[in-house]
DNA sequence: CGAGGCCTTGACGCTACTCAAGGCGCGTGG
DNA sequence: CCACGCGCCTTGAGTAGCGTCAAGGCCTCG
């Protein structure tokens, strides 16, 4: 299914994500047991499926570098992506629901995976409380930022959707000390992804970016994009429909 | 904060929510631990306020009986509604993620909730693991369903995002056994509940409906809606919405 | 009997979609 | 080395789906 390559192992302690806010304070114990559950690491190529929608799969993943997109698919082709998945996220825990993915997941980029077997993930709740503990929270922390998406999709207009989906990628790189000088981002992903998070059409994305870019608050070159006035961004990002539908901005 | 009277407690052996599937394959440990998990019991009355959003809680609670809805309110009072909570679900997660609640909780019914304060929560994945894990599959769960309310808001059209509820309401009554002879459903909400949770206006949710209800699928009566073909619904809400544009059923 | 909540309908306009065509950059192969 | 295909971006024209505004009806409750 996956076209992928077994690489070293990584040690926990060694780990790239040690230093998220959601991995430190780890004791020895529990850095070792992670070690034990962890099956290996995989790559999966830029285009490829980590998980397919429909199919089962045996394991759960923690994305060690590179970015992927969850999404589900309508029968025509039409997709919506659901979320975005960068280094620290967890992905699999809806396989409990209902065993085979309700979602697919591809990589956007050359993707490392730490892979866990669903079968161990049990015992960690037995033998580590508080690492069941970060799970539940990472899955409450996914539906978060789902809540979020869902709230652009439905309630915002094209400018501010795509005012929200760029910031919310630079408080994501932030967060992961990804972020370039000046708040310039590599964004891996075309304006047809744009188009599929926001619920948007693929014309009316490329539109709607020109008249961001004539604001000034950010621009775009090839896949880098760069953020000039976050805080005009925010304030059009979560400002209300309505008001600006009054008065445009160019 | 919220208004509420205490009740007597339901002891968790015979709580109502123990035959739904979630419940099911807890033994007496389990029971017991909950039993002392659990602060109390609170009835919130109709249209107040279960968590406010951007407020701190120091509670849980599972919904015993009645229905509410998690929601964000944007500045201008427009909202959208996440989804809609009933017996069994769980609430006060996502309080893990930032402490105060980004989201409101209202309540659509008199609600009957089960207390759990915060402060235990922890002590529950020590004792029960299983519940813990359980706890993971709810929040997945839930997930699941903001995921499915997210591709209807930015990739149905409005026919289709209405039949959506309508068919989300079915199936979750009827695993509640609460769906009525000949598909007769009781739903306490508006049309203004529809148009938020779906991210379109009151008056399109009006005219929507009676196109709806002139294809025979379904009927209203008051807050009585009552679902004629199941699997005529099923096609349309799952449905490729370019199709539909194209022809319209009318 | 009036007020307020909810539903209903019509008129009108704008946002966003569809269709269509073309440009640019890049990789590939003749 | 150039032609070609392909992926992605760009732009214009026409349209329709959905939003907004406005007005009115029905029912319930105080």
């Amino acid at each position: 299914m996956v076209r992928s390559n077994f690489n070293g192992r990584t040690p926990c302690r060694e780990c790239p994500l040690r230093t998220l806010p959601v991995f430190v304070n780890k004791n020895a114990g529990q850095l070792e047991f992670v070690e034990t559950f962890k099956s290996g690491e995989i790559t999966v190529r830029e285009g490829e499926a980590i998980y397919l929608e429909g199919v089962d799969s045996p394991n759960l993943y923690t994305i060690l570098d590179g970015w992927a997109i969850r999404h589900r698919t309508l029968s025509n082709g039409q997709r919506q992506i659901l979320n975005f998945l960068l280094p620290g996220d967890f992905l699999g825990l809806q396989g409990s629901v209902s065993r085979a993915m309700e979602h697919g997941v591809e990589a956007l980029t050359n993707v490392r995976l730490c892979v866990f077997p669903y079968e161990k993930l049990f015992s960690l709740y037995v033998a580590h409380p508080s690492l069941g503990y970060d799970l539940t929270w990472l899955a409450s922390r996914e539906e978060f930022v789902v809540d979020g998406n869902l709230v652009t999709a439905g309630r915002r207009n094209s400018i501010e959707r795509i005012a929200y989906l760029l910031l919310h990628f630079y408080e994501r790189l932030e967060e992961l000390n990804a972020l370039r000088q000046g708040g310039r981002m590599d964004l891996p992903i075309t304006q047809q992804h744009f188009a599929d998070a926001l619920g948007l059409s693929l014309v009316h994305v490329n539109k709607t970016m020109r008249k961001l870019r004539q604001t000034g608050m950010v621009s775009f070159e090839g896949r880098f994009v760069t953020v000039h006035d976050v805080k005009r961004l925010t304030a059009l990002a979560r400002a209300d429909a309505p008001q600006l539908r009054r008065r445009p901005l160019i």
